[in-house]
DNA sequence: GTCGTAATTATGCAAGCGTATAATTGAACG
DNA sequence: CGTTCAATTATACGCTTGCATAATTACGAC
């Protein structure tokens, strides 16, 4: 009896890296960013731990590769849908709601941004990627901002814009950390109510209304 | 030349565990979780690393008293001040001001917490904490509200309480956040305005003005 | 003083970590 | 069908980690 060596098939290095990529992303999530050890993710997807080193030439290039894709997954998750309504106001009302809806609002992902942070505080480059999501995400909400006052009959300056990007984007940041770290302690869709009459407080603008077109 | 065994001096248990909580703080704030290792942490207090499994019976025990010392500390840090106003509009100003300004909003502050998030969310006492750390500051913030909105004449109910202190917290806690990850995002005192403002949109009180009294 | 004891140091261990490298093997190609 | 080469497995090394246990020593009690 030899003993047997792994049978396994090759991949494209594309779906591989995903592979790998997803299964870092798991781990993490689910026993923190301690649980993410090399052995874990490689039993994860379903390969052995040579593999990692292929394909990434430290575990922290493959760390650095899921941040990028979570954080990517997470505004396209919450842009997701709001092109698809007609009025600015109705735009930016889908964003709130989405983004203090799962599948953004999640424990999961909540803890998986969590467990980043601190290697953003101590690599260069994920601190880039870090700002970029940022000031990405809060561009886009301040284009709607502007658009939704605009078709009110309001212009905002410049500077008015940003404070109210910056605030709005608090709120559905506050929401989202709040509702992810401790679902229990609030109602289903309670966190929609309050966020949406919080940004329309801010704006002074009915997105209740707004939401329902 | 015997190896000379180091000197050391015996102190109480409560000045001992004490340091040995702030050396772990201090590390997990610097290099994150992964860099609050036995050895580390002993080395900052100032101790050989036996030490500190007589003080707690595991690591855990540590970092778990070393949360609860952070959540405690933010907390304070935060409502300092508060007290020695005069109205409630400026009572509840001073608390808006005091969670976007260090150093409640710093860095390491931020990333202490994101540290600690996972070990929150696997660990049923932690997890207690947590939640009593967030409910304890929201009711605060709530009876705050209230009494500023009662001085203008107004007496929301419980339910509407409820729901703007949440939302008043969400802005508090994005801000601090935002302000703490990203620092240079910011103008200095730029977020205090936002503060006020986004937080006084939200209940319909002029707190900029209430901060000055 | 000297004695007792709790505080502290010193040393070691077993497990797990990331990384390196050599040995295999699947699959495309002529 | 045989060759070739990257994809994959297998194995091992050196280091760090948390935890245990035994040896010392500071310091108060008497």
């Amino acid at each position: 009896m030899t003993g047997e060596r792994r049978k396994f098939r090759r991949e494209g290095a594309d779906s591989r890296r995903q592979a790998l990529v997803m299964a870092t992303l798991d781990l993490i999530a689910e026993q923190g960013v301690r649980g993410a050890t090399v052995r874990a993710i490689a039993e994860r997807a379903d390969v052995t731990q040579g593999l990692i080193r292929h394909y990434f030439s430290t575990k922290d290039e493959l760390v650095q590769e899921a941040y990028l894709a979570h954080m990517a997954g997470l505004t396209e998750q919450t842009f997701a849908g709001v092109a698809e309504c007609n009025t600015a106001g109705a735009r930016l009302a889908a964003l709130v709601v989405a983004s203090v809806t799962p599948p953004v609002v999640d424990a999961a992902s909540v803890g998986l941004w969590a467990g980043f942070l601190n290697h953003v505080r101590q690599d260069a480059r994920m601190r880039a990627v870090h700002a970029r999501t940022y000031h990405d995400f809060r561009d886009r909400l301040e284009r709607l901002i502007v658009a939704a006052l605009e078709e009110a009959g309001r212009a905002p300056d410049a500077g008015q814009a940003r404070r109210l990007a910056i605030a709005c984007n608090a709120v559905i940041d506050g929401l989202w950390l709040e509702g992810g770290a401790l679902p229990e302690a609030f109602e289903p869709d309670e966190l929609i109510g309050i966020a949406l009459t919080a940004v329309g407080a801010i704006l002074q603008l009915d997105l209740e209304e707004a939401a329902k077109t």
